[in-house]
DNA sequence: GGTCGGTATTTTGTATACAATGTGTATTCT
DNA sequence: AGAATACACATTGTATACAAAATACCGACC
Protein backbone atom coordinates (compact mmCIF):
# COMPACT_ATOMS: atom_id res chain seq x y z
CA UNK A 1 0.00 0.00 0.00
CA UNK A 2 3.47 2.41 -0.22
CA UNK A 3 3.02 4.59 -2.95
CA UNK A 4 5.56 7.51 -3.92
CA UNK A 5 5.00 11.82 -3.15
CA UNK A 6 2.65 12.69 -6.00
CA UNK A 7 0.44 9.91 -4.73
CA UNK A 8 0.34 11.09 -1.30
CA UNK A 9 0.07 14.56 -2.25
CA UNK A 10 -3.22 13.28 -4.24
CA UNK A 11 -4.53 11.59 -1.67
CA UNK A 12 -3.73 14.84 1.07
CA UNK A 13 -5.66 16.74 -2.16
CA UNK A 14 -8.76 14.78 -1.99
CA UNK A 15 -8.88 14.15 1.30
CA UNK A 16 -8.94 17.58 1.80
CA UNK A 17 -11.79 17.77 -0.75
CA UNK A 18 -14.03 15.59 0.93
CA UNK A 19 -13.29 17.03 4.08
CA UNK A 20 -14.45 20.20 3.04
CA UNK A 21 -17.44 19.65 0.71
CA UNK A 22 -18.86 17.05 3.60
CA UNK A 23 -18.49 19.85 6.82
CA UNK A 24 -15.84 17.11 8.40
CA UNK A 25 -14.01 20.59 8.15
CA UNK A 26 -16.10 23.48 8.81
CA UNK A 27 -16.36 26.34 7.45
CA UNK A 28 -13.90 28.77 9.09
CA UNK A 29 -11.60 26.18 10.78
CA UNK A 30 -7.61 26.50 10.68
CA UNK A 31 -5.49 24.17 8.53
CA UNK A 32 -2.36 22.79 11.18
CA UNK A 33 0.50 22.25 8.39
CA UNK A 34 2.98 20.28 10.63
CA UNK A 35 -0.60 17.80 11.54
CA UNK A 36 -1.20 16.93 8.29
CA UNK A 37 2.59 17.24 7.00
CA UNK A 38 2.88 13.96 9.26
CA UNK A 39 -0.52 12.72 8.76
CA UNK A 40 0.35 12.10 5.09
CA UNK A 41 4.20 11.96 5.11
CA UNK A 42 4.93 14.71 2.94
CA UNK A 43 7.06 17.95 3.66
CA UNK A 44 5.98 21.18 4.11
CA UNK A 45 6.57 22.61 0.66
CA UNK A 46 4.09 20.08 -1.44
CA UNK A 47 1.27 20.56 1.21
CA UNK A 48 1.57 24.46 0.70
CA UNK A 49 1.61 24.02 -3.03
CA UNK A 50 -1.91 22.01 -2.38
CA UNK A 51 -2.97 24.51 -0.30
CA UNK A 52 -2.75 26.90 -2.72
CA UNK A 53 -4.34 25.00 -5.54
CA UNK A 54 -7.35 24.30 -3.15
CA UNK A 55 -7.80 27.89 -2.56
CA UNK A 56 -7.46 28.85 -6.17
CA UNK A 57 -10.35 26.31 -6.47
CA UNK A 58 -12.36 27.85 -3.67
CA UNK A 59 -12.21 24.87 -0.49
CA UNK A 60 -9.71 27.27 1.00
CA UNK A 61 -8.46 30.87 1.69
CA UNK A 62 -4.89 31.44 2.60
CA UNK A 63 -3.85 35.00 4.44
CA UNK A 64 -0.54 35.92 4.79
CA UNK A 65 1.44 34.87 7.70
CA UNK A 66 -2.10 33.14 9.30
CA UNK A 67 -2.36 29.82 7.63
CA UNK A 68 -4.91 28.62 5.90
CA UNK A 69 -8.32 28.06 7.10
CA UNK A 70 -11.83 26.04 5.16
CA UNK A 71 -13.49 29.07 2.95
CA UNK A 72 -16.27 30.82 5.05
CA UNK A 73 -19.90 30.52 4.40
CA UNK A 74 -21.59 33.04 5.40
CA UNK A 75 -24.28 34.90 4.81
CA UNK A 76 -23.56 36.92 2.08
CA UNK A 77 -21.51 34.61 0.38
CA UNK A 78 -25.52 32.34 0.40
CA UNK A 79 -26.92 35.56 -1.07
CA UNK A 80 -24.62 35.32 -3.82
CA UNK A 81 -24.91 31.52 -4.22
CA UNK A 82 -29.04 31.80 -5.20
CA UNK A 83 -28.03 35.05 -7.11
CA UNK A 84 -25.19 33.16 -9.75
CA UNK A 85 -26.60 29.33 -8.87
CA UNK A 86 -29.61 28.92 -11.47
CA UNK A 87 -27.81 30.93 -14.30
CA UNK A 88 -24.75 28.69 -13.79
CA UNK A 89 -26.62 25.71 -13.41
CA UNK A 90 -28.79 26.28 -16.88
CA UNK A 91 -26.05 26.98 -19.26
CA UNK A 92 -24.15 23.83 -17.52
CA UNK A 93 -26.61 21.74 -18.52
CA UNK A 94 -27.54 22.97 -21.69
CA UNK A 95 -24.35 22.31 -23.29
CA UNK A 96 -23.53 19.73 -21.60
CA UNK A 97 -26.58 17.79 -23.55
CA UNK A 98 -25.04 19.34 -26.54
CA UNK A 99 -21.38 17.97 -25.66
CA UNK A 100 -21.66 15.36 -23.78
CA UNK A 101 -19.37 11.97 -25.03
CA UNK A 102 -20.85 8.40 -24.69
CA UNK A 103 -17.70 7.66 -22.07
CA UNK A 104 -19.84 10.62 -20.18
CA UNK A 105 -22.55 9.33 -20.25
CA UNK A 106 -21.57 6.36 -18.82
CA UNK A 107 -19.86 8.01 -16.41
CA UNK A 108 -22.94 10.02 -15.44
CA UNK A 109 -25.01 6.90 -15.07
CA UNK A 110 -22.31 4.95 -12.92
CA UNK A 111 -22.55 8.41 -10.45
CA UNK A 112 -26.34 7.79 -10.77
CA UNK A 113 -26.33 4.27 -9.27
CA UNK A 114 -24.25 5.50 -6.73
CA UNK A 115 -26.03 8.14 -6.02
CA UNK A 116 -29.28 6.17 -5.62
CA UNK A 117 -27.27 3.69 -3.11
CA UNK A 118 -26.57 6.08 -0.86
CA UNK A 119 -29.75 7.52 -0.59
CA UNK A 120 -30.76 4.02 0.60
CA UNK A 121 -28.40 2.99 2.51
CA UNK A 122 -25.36 5.41 2.74
CA UNK A 123 -24.65 8.62 5.08
CA UNK A 124 -24.76 12.30 4.85
CA UNK A 125 -21.67 12.42 3.90
CA UNK A 126 -22.13 9.98 0.88
CA UNK A 127 -25.50 11.64 -0.60
CA UNK A 128 -23.50 14.87 -0.57
CA UNK A 129 -20.54 13.51 -2.04
CA UNK A 130 -22.41 11.60 -4.48
CA UNK A 131 -24.59 14.49 -5.50
CA UNK A 132 -21.26 16.21 -6.41
CA UNK A 133 -19.83 13.67 -8.10
CA UNK A 134 -22.94 13.58 -10.41
CA UNK A 135 -22.74 17.23 -11.04
CA UNK A 136 -19.24 17.72 -11.47
CA UNK A 137 -19.35 15.08 -14.65
CA UNK A 138 -22.32 17.36 -15.99
CA UNK A 139 -19.48 20.22 -15.81
CA UNK A 140 -16.92 18.23 -17.64
CA UNK A 141 -19.75 17.43 -20.52
CA UNK A 142 -20.67 21.32 -20.85
CA UNK A 143 -16.70 21.49 -20.86
CA UNK A 144 -16.25 25.07 -21.36
CA UNK A 145 -13.53 26.32 -19.28
CA UNK A 146 -14.98 29.59 -19.01
CA UNK A 147 -17.78 28.57 -17.13
CA UNK A 148 -15.99 25.73 -14.97
CA UNK A 149 -14.52 27.80 -12.48
CA UNK A 150 -17.51 28.97 -11.26
CA UNK A 151 -19.33 26.00 -11.72
CA UNK A 152 -16.99 24.44 -9.89
CA UNK A 153 -17.09 27.10 -6.90
CA UNK A 154 -21.08 26.72 -7.30
CA UNK A 155 -20.82 22.52 -6.28
CA UNK A 156 -18.89 23.23 -3.42
CA UNK A 157 -20.39 25.67 -1.65
CA UNK A 158 -24.13 23.36 -2.67
CA UNK A 159 -22.28 20.29 -1.27
CA UNK A 160 -22.00 22.24 2.04
CA UNK A 161 -25.27 23.57 2.44
CA UNK A 162 -26.82 20.13 1.35
CA UNK A 163 -25.50 18.35 4.06
CA UNK A 164 -27.68 20.26 6.48
CA UNK A 165 -30.63 18.36 4.44
CA UNK A 166 -28.87 15.03 3.56
CA UNK A 167 -30.19 14.17 6.95
CA UNK A 168 -34.06 14.65 6.38
CA UNK A 169 -36.10 15.33 9.32
CA UNK A 170 -39.05 15.59 7.70
CA UNK A 171 -41.50 13.68 5.40
CA UNK A 172 -41.62 16.72 2.95
CA UNK A 173 -37.49 16.88 2.98
CA UNK A 174 -37.24 12.94 2.40
CA UNK A 175 -39.68 12.94 -0.73
CA UNK A 176 -37.82 15.66 -2.19
CA UNK A 177 -35.00 13.88 -1.94
CA UNK A 178 -36.71 10.68 -3.55
CA UNK A 179 -37.65 13.41 -6.72
CA UNK A 180 -34.50 14.76 -7.05
CA UNK A 181 -33.07 11.16 -7.86
CA UNK A 182 -35.81 11.25 -10.68
CA UNK A 183 -34.60 14.41 -11.53
CA UNK A 184 -30.98 12.88 -12.28
CA UNK A 185 -32.55 10.19 -14.28
CA UNK A 186 -34.34 12.94 -16.23
CA UNK A 187 -31.27 14.71 -16.97
CA UNK A 188 -29.54 11.63 -17.94
CA UNK A 189 -32.50 10.49 -20.83
CA UNK A 190 -31.91 14.78 -21.60
CA UNK A 191 -28.30 14.38 -22.11
CA UNK A 192 -28.62 10.82 -23.73
CA UNK A 193 -31.16 12.56 -26.36
CA UNK A 194 -29.46 15.70 -26.51
CA UNK A 195 -32.33 17.49 -25.93
CA UNK A 196 -30.93 20.91 -25.16
CA UNK A 197 -33.93 22.40 -24.02
CA UNK A 198 -35.10 19.72 -21.75
CA UNK A 199 -32.09 19.47 -20.14
CA UNK A 200 -32.33 23.21 -19.64
CA UNK A 201 -35.81 22.81 -17.97
CA UNK A 202 -34.58 20.25 -15.91
CA UNK A 203 -31.88 22.15 -14.33
CA UNK A 204 -33.91 24.78 -13.39
CA UNK A 205 -36.51 22.10 -12.37
CA UNK A 206 -33.51 20.77 -10.17
CA UNK A 207 -32.51 23.81 -8.84
CA UNK A 208 -35.91 25.34 -7.89
CA UNK A 209 -36.63 21.91 -6.02
CA UNK A 210 -32.74 22.20 -4.42
CA UNK A 211 -33.76 25.81 -3.12
CA UNK A 212 -36.96 24.75 -1.33
CA UNK A 213 -34.97 21.65 0.32
CA UNK A 214 -32.57 24.13 1.81
CA UNK A 215 -35.68 26.75 2.83
CA UNK A 216 -37.11 23.31 4.30
CA UNK A 217 -34.45 23.38 6.28
CA UNK A 218 -33.81 27.04 7.04
CA UNK A 219 -37.03 27.75 7.99
CA UNK A 220 -38.05 24.61 9.63
CA UNK A 221 -41.60 24.71 10.03
CA UNK A 222 -43.42 27.84 10.01
CA UNK A 223 -44.63 27.02 13.05
CA UNK A 224 -48.04 27.48 11.97
CA UNK A 225 -47.88 31.62 12.57
CA UNK A 226 -51.03 33.77 12.50
CA UNK A 227 -49.96 36.59 11.05
CA UNK A 228 -47.28 37.00 8.31
CA UNK A 229 -44.44 38.88 9.82
CA UNK A 230 -42.16 35.93 9.53
CA UNK A 231 -42.19 36.35 6.01
CA UNK A 232 -38.99 35.52 3.97
CA UNK A 233 -37.93 38.64 2.91
CA UNK A 234 -37.32 39.06 6.81
CA UNK A 235 -33.53 37.39 7.03
CA UNK A 236 -32.16 38.76 4.10
CA UNK B 1 13.64 51.20 -4.18
CA UNK B 2 14.55 47.87 -2.11
CA UNK B 3 12.06 46.65 -0.62
CA UNK B 4 11.19 43.09 1.15
CA UNK B 5 10.76 39.41 -0.98
CA UNK B 6 6.69 39.84 -0.67
CA UNK B 7 6.85 42.72 -2.50
CA UNK B 8 9.27 41.21 -5.16
CA UNK B 9 6.72 37.93 -5.00
CA UNK B 10 3.84 40.75 -5.99
CA UNK B 11 5.93 42.35 -8.90
CA UNK B 12 6.96 39.31 -10.22
CA UNK B 13 2.47 38.44 -10.33
CA UNK B 14 2.17 41.60 -11.65
CA UNK B 15 4.77 41.05 -13.83
CA UNK B 16 3.47 37.94 -15.33
CA UNK B 17 -0.22 39.26 -15.52
CA UNK B 18 0.66 41.84 -17.30
CA UNK B 19 2.84 40.13 -20.01
CA UNK B 20 0.46 37.24 -20.16
CA UNK B 21 -2.48 39.91 -20.64
CA UNK B 22 -0.62 41.48 -23.63
CA UNK B 23 0.57 38.71 -25.17
CA UNK B 24 4.45 39.82 -24.38
CA UNK B 25 4.38 36.39 -23.15
CA UNK B 26 2.73 34.31 -26.34
CA UNK B 27 0.16 31.82 -24.95
CA UNK B 28 1.89 28.09 -24.98
CA UNK B 29 5.29 29.41 -24.30
CA UNK B 30 7.39 28.17 -21.30
CA UNK B 31 8.33 29.78 -18.69
CA UNK B 32 11.84 29.65 -17.08
CA UNK B 33 12.65 29.22 -13.54
CA UNK B 34 16.11 30.39 -13.17
CA UNK B 35 15.70 32.93 -15.34
CA UNK B 36 12.51 34.53 -13.62
CA UNK B 37 14.04 33.76 -10.35
CA UNK B 38 17.13 35.53 -11.02
CA UNK B 39 15.08 38.69 -12.79
CA UNK B 40 13.16 39.17 -9.40
CA UNK B 41 15.95 38.60 -7.28
CA UNK B 42 13.42 35.11 -5.26
CA UNK B 43 14.11 31.57 -4.36
CA UNK B 44 12.42 29.24 -6.40
CA UNK B 45 10.17 28.13 -3.49
CA UNK B 46 8.27 32.01 -3.73
CA UNK B 47 8.42 31.76 -7.35
CA UNK B 48 6.73 28.61 -7.66
CA UNK B 49 3.90 29.80 -5.33
CA UNK B 50 3.26 31.92 -7.60
CA UNK B 51 3.11 29.83 -10.20
CA UNK B 52 0.60 27.89 -8.89
CA UNK B 53 -1.52 31.09 -7.85
CA UNK B 54 -2.19 32.13 -11.53
CA UNK B 55 -2.62 28.79 -13.03
CA UNK B 56 -5.38 28.57 -10.89
CA UNK B 57 -6.09 32.33 -12.34
CA UNK B 58 -6.00 30.75 -15.89
CA UNK B 59 -2.87 32.56 -16.52
CA UNK B 60 -0.77 29.95 -16.89
CA UNK B 61 -0.98 26.46 -16.70
CA UNK B 62 1.27 23.85 -14.91
CA UNK B 63 2.19 20.38 -16.27
CA UNK B 64 3.36 17.78 -13.84
CA UNK B 65 7.64 17.58 -14.21
CA UNK B 66 6.68 19.89 -17.30
CA UNK B 67 7.12 23.24 -15.86
CA UNK B 68 4.86 26.09 -16.27
CA UNK B 69 3.70 27.65 -19.42
CA UNK B 70 1.44 30.04 -20.43
CA UNK B 71 -2.13 29.42 -20.93
CA UNK B 72 -3.22 28.55 -24.40
CA UNK B 73 -5.85 30.49 -26.43
CA UNK B 74 -6.85 27.70 -29.02
CA UNK B 75 -9.46 27.42 -31.63
CA UNK B 76 -11.69 25.72 -29.01
CA UNK B 77 -11.18 28.06 -26.19
CA UNK B 78 -12.17 30.47 -28.39
CA UNK B 79 -15.51 28.99 -29.09
CA UNK B 80 -15.81 28.67 -25.32
CA UNK B 81 -15.23 32.07 -25.14
CA UNK B 82 -17.72 33.04 -27.25
CA UNK B 83 -20.39 31.13 -25.59
CA UNK B 84 -19.86 31.98 -22.37
CA UNK B 85 -18.92 35.64 -22.51
CA UNK B 86 -22.01 37.49 -23.07
CA UNK B 87 -24.31 36.15 -20.50
CA UNK B 88 -21.36 36.38 -17.64
CA UNK B 89 -20.87 39.82 -18.69
CA UNK B 90 -24.49 40.68 -18.77
CA UNK B 91 -24.94 39.18 -15.10
CA UNK B 92 -21.34 41.14 -13.88
CA UNK B 93 -22.87 44.70 -14.99
CA UNK B 94 -26.50 43.83 -13.97
CA UNK B 95 -25.39 43.03 -10.43
CA UNK B 96 -22.53 46.17 -10.38
CA UNK B 97 -25.42 48.27 -11.58
CA UNK B 98 -27.30 47.18 -8.05
CA UNK B 99 -24.23 46.87 -5.72
CA UNK B 100 -21.82 49.58 -6.33
CA UNK B 101 -19.98 51.37 -4.10
CA UNK B 102 -19.25 55.08 -4.47
CA UNK B 103 -15.87 54.44 -4.02
CA UNK B 104 -15.82 52.03 -6.83
CA UNK B 105 -17.20 54.50 -8.86
CA UNK B 106 -15.01 57.05 -8.34
CA UNK B 107 -12.11 54.16 -9.29
CA UNK B 108 -14.19 53.34 -12.46
CA UNK B 109 -14.21 56.97 -13.39
CA UNK B 110 -10.20 57.11 -12.79
CA UNK B 111 -9.82 53.94 -14.81
CA UNK B 112 -11.89 55.54 -18.05
CA UNK B 113 -10.11 57.99 -18.15
CA UNK B 114 -6.59 56.35 -18.41
CA UNK B 115 -8.68 54.18 -21.02
CA UNK B 116 -9.29 57.22 -23.51
CA UNK B 117 -5.77 58.38 -22.45
CA UNK B 118 -4.85 54.87 -23.66
CA UNK B 119 -6.91 55.47 -26.94
CA UNK B 120 -5.60 58.84 -27.85
CA UNK B 121 -1.68 58.45 -27.27
CA UNK B 122 -1.05 55.01 -25.71
CA UNK B 123 0.43 51.85 -27.43
CA UNK B 124 -1.97 48.51 -28.21
CA UNK B 125 -0.86 46.91 -24.28
CA UNK B 126 -1.38 50.08 -22.67
CA UNK B 127 -5.35 50.05 -24.17
CA UNK B 128 -5.81 46.32 -23.45
CA UNK B 129 -4.38 46.95 -19.93
CA UNK B 130 -6.53 49.60 -19.39
CA UNK B 131 -9.73 48.36 -20.65
CA UNK B 132 -8.92 45.05 -18.51
CA UNK B 133 -8.75 47.10 -15.53
CA UNK B 134 -12.29 49.04 -16.19
CA UNK B 135 -13.66 46.09 -16.51
CA UNK B 136 -12.19 44.42 -13.59
CA UNK B 137 -13.19 47.00 -11.83
CA UNK B 138 -17.00 46.18 -12.31
CA UNK B 139 -16.18 42.81 -11.78
CA UNK B 140 -15.55 43.82 -8.11
CA UNK B 141 -18.44 46.18 -7.87
CA UNK B 142 -20.82 43.01 -9.14
CA UNK B 143 -18.73 41.40 -5.88
CA UNK B 144 -20.18 38.14 -6.30
CA UNK B 145 -17.87 35.30 -5.18
CA UNK B 146 -19.51 32.53 -7.62
CA UNK B 147 -19.08 34.64 -10.85
CA UNK B 148 -15.64 36.51 -10.61
CA UNK B 149 -13.54 33.17 -11.13
CA UNK B 150 -14.99 33.14 -14.69
CA UNK B 151 -15.74 36.64 -15.23
CA UNK B 152 -12.09 37.23 -14.47
CA UNK B 153 -11.04 34.34 -16.61
CA UNK B 154 -12.83 35.97 -19.78
CA UNK B 155 -10.93 39.02 -18.69
CA UNK B 156 -7.50 37.23 -19.15
CA UNK B 157 -8.79 36.78 -22.47
CA UNK B 158 -10.97 38.58 -23.81
CA UNK B 159 -7.55 41.19 -23.52
CA UNK B 160 -5.57 38.88 -25.03
CA UNK B 161 -7.95 38.38 -28.34
CA UNK B 162 -8.61 42.55 -28.21
CA UNK B 163 -4.43 42.64 -28.20
CA UNK B 164 -4.71 41.81 -31.67
CA UNK B 165 -7.56 44.97 -32.66
CA UNK B 166 -5.89 47.53 -29.99
CA UNK B 167 -3.97 48.43 -33.08
CA UNK B 168 -6.49 49.32 -35.82
CA UNK B 169 -6.27 48.66 -39.83
CA UNK B 170 -9.25 50.04 -40.75
CA UNK B 171 -11.11 52.69 -40.68
CA UNK B 172 -14.25 51.01 -39.01
CA UNK B 173 -12.51 49.47 -36.35
CA UNK B 174 -10.83 52.76 -35.05
CA UNK B 175 -13.95 53.85 -35.68
CA UNK B 176 -15.18 50.80 -33.14
CA UNK B 177 -12.72 52.30 -30.53
CA UNK B 178 -14.16 54.87 -30.05
CA UNK B 179 -17.83 53.46 -29.69
CA UNK B 180 -16.28 51.41 -27.24
CA UNK B 181 -15.15 54.17 -25.38
CA UNK B 182 -18.26 56.02 -25.47
CA UNK B 183 -19.95 53.05 -24.36
CA UNK B 184 -17.89 52.86 -21.02
CA UNK B 185 -18.90 56.34 -20.26
CA UNK B 186 -22.61 54.79 -20.49
CA UNK B 187 -21.98 52.07 -18.44
CA UNK B 188 -20.30 54.34 -15.75
CA UNK B 189 -23.55 56.52 -16.02
CA UNK B 190 -26.07 53.62 -16.07
CA UNK B 191 -23.97 52.21 -12.81
CA UNK B 192 -23.97 55.40 -10.88
CA UNK B 193 -28.24 55.82 -11.56
CA UNK B 194 -28.09 52.02 -10.63
CA UNK B 195 -30.41 51.13 -13.20
CA UNK B 196 -30.04 48.19 -14.05
CA UNK B 197 -31.61 47.52 -16.88
CA UNK B 198 -29.59 49.65 -19.02
CA UNK B 199 -26.61 48.27 -17.83
CA UNK B 200 -27.51 44.71 -18.84
CA UNK B 201 -28.19 46.23 -22.49
CA UNK B 202 -25.51 48.21 -22.35
CA UNK B 203 -23.13 45.01 -21.21
CA UNK B 204 -24.96 43.68 -24.40
CA UNK B 205 -24.57 46.13 -26.51
CA UNK B 206 -20.66 46.69 -25.96
CA UNK B 207 -19.99 42.64 -25.85
CA UNK B 208 -21.35 42.70 -29.53
CA UNK B 209 -19.24 45.77 -30.77
CA UNK B 210 -16.47 43.39 -29.40
CA UNK B 211 -17.51 40.41 -30.89
CA UNK B 212 -17.48 42.56 -34.33
CA UNK B 213 -14.15 44.47 -33.75
CA UNK B 214 -12.76 40.19 -33.02
CA UNK B 215 -14.56 39.29 -36.30
CA UNK B 216 -13.30 42.45 -38.78
CA UNK B 217 -9.76 41.43 -37.76
CA UNK B 218 -10.21 37.21 -37.83
CA UNK B 219 -12.47 37.20 -41.45
CA UNK B 220 -10.28 40.59 -42.87
CA UNK B 221 -11.77 42.05 -45.50
CA UNK B 222 -14.38 39.69 -46.98
CA UNK B 223 -12.27 40.40 -50.32
CA UNK B 224 -15.88 41.55 -52.09
CA UNK B 225 -16.55 37.68 -53.23
CA UNK B 226 -18.90 37.35 -55.69
CA UNK B 227 -20.34 33.98 -54.51
CA UNK B 228 -21.16 32.87 -51.21
CA UNK B 229 -18.94 30.13 -50.47
CA UNK B 230 -16.93 32.15 -47.98
CA UNK B 231 -19.73 32.08 -45.60
CA UNK B 232 -19.42 33.08 -41.87
CA UNK B 233 -20.31 29.02 -40.90
CA UNK B 234 -17.23 27.83 -42.55
CA UNK B 235 -14.35 27.09 -40.29
CA UNK B 236 -16.37 26.51 -37.56
C1' DG C 1 21.83 7.05 -43.14
C1' DG C 2 18.65 6.31 -39.68
C1' DT C 3 17.07 4.47 -35.40
C1' DC C 4 17.61 2.60 -31.02
C1' DG C 5 19.77 2.67 -26.49
C1' DG C 6 22.44 4.53 -22.97
C1' DT C 7 24.66 8.28 -20.51
C1' DA C 8 25.32 13.34 -19.29
C1' DT C 9 23.00 17.54 -18.44
C1' DT C 10 19.24 20.30 -17.40
C1' DT C 11 15.01 20.99 -15.23
C1' DT C 12 11.54 19.98 -11.92
C1' DG C 13 10.01 18.27 -7.32
C1' DT C 14 10.86 17.59 -2.28
C1' DA C 15 13.02 17.95 2.25
C1' DT C 16 14.99 20.70 5.55
C1' DA C 17 17.33 24.44 7.75
C1' DC C 18 16.82 29.08 8.75
C1' DA C 19 14.52 33.72 9.03
C1' DA C 20 10.58 36.46 10.00
C1' DT C 21 6.26 37.08 11.72
C1' DG C 22 2.57 36.36 14.90
C1' DT C 23 0.88 34.81 19.55
C1' DG C 24 0.78 33.89 24.31
C1' DT C 25 2.55 34.74 28.88
C1' DA C 26 4.71 36.66 32.61
C1' DT C 27 6.50 40.55 34.79
C1' DT C 28 6.59 45.28 35.87
C1' DC C 29 4.86 49.73 36.50
C1' DT C 30 1.13 52.78 37.39
C1' DA D 1 -5.85 45.18 39.88
C1' DG D 2 -5.21 46.45 35.18
C1' DA D 3 -2.41 47.80 31.29
C1' DA D 4 1.66 47.74 28.87
C1' DT D 5 5.83 45.75 27.42
C1' DA D 6 9.29 42.51 26.78
C1' DC D 7 10.40 37.93 26.19
C1' DA D 8 9.67 33.04 24.92
C1' DC D 9 7.28 30.00 21.92
C1' DA D 10 4.79 28.59 17.87
C1' DT D 11 3.72 29.16 13.20
C1' DT D 12 4.50 30.78 8.62
C1' DG D 13 7.62 32.19 4.76
C1' DT D 14 12.07 31.66 2.21
C1' DA D 15 16.47 29.78 0.69
C1' DT D 16 19.03 26.00 -0.47
C1' DA D 17 20.59 21.33 -0.85
C1' DC D 18 19.33 17.10 -2.60
C1' DA D 19 16.47 13.62 -5.34
C1' DA D 20 13.89 12.42 -9.33
C1' DA D 21 12.40 13.12 -13.75
C1' DA D 22 12.84 14.75 -18.39
C1' DT D 23 15.67 16.21 -22.16
C1' DA D 24 19.70 16.39 -24.97
C1' DC D 25 23.60 14.33 -26.64
C1' DC D 26 26.28 10.71 -28.46
C1' DG D 27 27.67 6.39 -30.11
C1' DA D 28 26.56 1.73 -31.55
C1' DC D 29 24.00 -1.14 -34.28
C1' DC D 30 20.92 -2.38 -38.13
Amino acid sequence: MKDNVGDRKAKLAAHLKRSVLTLALEPGVDLDEAQLCQAFDVSRTPLREVFRELAGEGYLSLRVNRGARVSDLSHTTLRDFFLAAPMIYGAVMRLAALNASAQQIEALKLAQVDFREALRTGSASHRALANNHFHQITGEMAGNIYLLPSFNRLLIDHARIAMTFYRPQTQQMAKNLTEACQQHDAIIAAIETRDEVAATQLADDHWNLSRNQIELFVMPAALDMPMGELSRKTSA
